[in-house]
DNA sequence: GGTATGACTGTAT
DNA sequence: GATACAGCCATAC
């Protein structure tokens, strides 16, 4: 498959293995395009860990050079854009990448949507 | 080891 | 259709 080890962390290998499953895949999402967390907690095999890959995005953010902007809720709201380092630069930065956000919300949410079972599969 | 919290999601009212 | 509650998984105290 792809390249597994973009860059180890200092972080012990034991918890890694779920949050470096997140922080590739979210990697892997393409320019113009975002996904959601249960999109990559189910392609992790752990549906309902939708709060581990939000929390582990958090306990990192833009530490491992992840781009967070791309990950939003399933409605598509920027919930992360409170923890950014605005809460413009989410929005931002996806207007940046041709997503348009409007209302903390991005719009053309099924078009934008990402899949990685689908896409990246 | 148990309790509380969290960038969520789905079902129920 | 919108709001409220419960569930799930992992980390922190």
């Amino acid at each position: 498959m792809n390249a597994k080890k973009v860059g180890k962390v200092q972080e012990p290998n034991s918890k890694n293995d779920f949050f470096d499953n997140v922080y590739e895949v979210v990697r892997l999402i393409p320019p113009g395009r975002v996904t959601s967390y249960g999109a990559i907690a189910a392609y992790l095999g752990s549906k309902r860990g939708a709060r581990m890959v939000g929390w582990a995005m958090g306990n990192s953010h833009t530490q491992y050079n992840v781009p967070a902007h791309r990950v939003v809720n399933r409605n598509g709201l920027l919930s992360a854009k409170n923890l950014f380092e605005t809460p413009t630069a989410m929005q931002e930065r996806l207007e940046s990448e041709g997503v348009t956000v409007k209302d903390d919300v991005v719009q053309n949410w099924q078009q934008t949507f990402w899949d990685p079972e689908k896409e990246l599969l």
